[in-house]
DNA sequence: TTGACTTATGTCGATATTCGATATATCATG
DNA sequence: CATGATATATCGAATATCGACATAAGTCAA
């Protein structure tokens, strides 16, 4: 089934942020996990995912560190903030209490009209 | 508390044509309505409403038509088709399985690391 | 009666989000 | 040695939403 990926856009910084709760993680790393952890209903872009990290980093959510390496090109690491935290109990809420509004007008509005 | 208009983005249209599952609405009615089932989660305003019935008319999801009126300016009722009414049980389906994904990755990933 | 508020539909430009395409580079596997 | 997986990244296009603005009729109180 294609799945419409708008249906829930806005929710991915949320994902995200999520992800790193569990420990510091490099992109691509992140792209995977959140495919399993989805049943591969989340397939993050690169087009998608690495904009947003910056744009995590910019807003202090995130910090990067990259992983020493002599030859190959070096992993980029994210490391949740404070901040971060902080913001993604937020985000969390706002989900639920979206969702929650969903659920309601979804089940029908037999006892409204 | 203020909430992030765009956590869950692209399933107005999905509200929209859910309100007009219990029969014919217009516009102005629907933004009452959508407040009401949602408990004020959902506020959906002018700028995006308008545009969004058009474009849904143009999918041929919904028709119009407008209430008789001598004096005042006429109402545009919207109406669901046949078309829209399948449209929206696939929406549905879909917001469902993104739901569900979202709660997956949103319990923890403890059990997956 | 005048001013404010609600009802009602609509456009426009700005902003944000996401994707597909493209680019680059390393490593493993057949 | 070519293909695919790993890994990060940019760019332009498409889409969604909002805030501001515009218009116009009705209601209600000072």
């Amino acid at each position: 089934m294609k799945l419409d990926k708008s249906l829930l856009s806005g929710s991915t910084g949320l994902l995200v942020l999520k992800l790193l709760e569990d420990g510091d993680k490099y992109g691509y790393q992140m792209t995977e996990e959140l495919r399993r952890r989805s049943d591969k209903t989340f397939e993050l872009k690169s087009g998608t995912l690495y904009p947003l990290l910056h744009t995590l980093e910019q807003k202090g959510y995130i910090t990067a560190w990259e992983e020493a390496s002599d030859s190959s090109r070096p992993r980029r690491y994210y490391h949740l903030t404070d901040t971060g935290r902080k913001h993604l109990a937020e985000k969390e809420q706002e989900w639920r209490t979206y969702a929650d509004a969903m659920v309601k007008v979804l089940k029908g509005g037999e006892g409204y009209a």
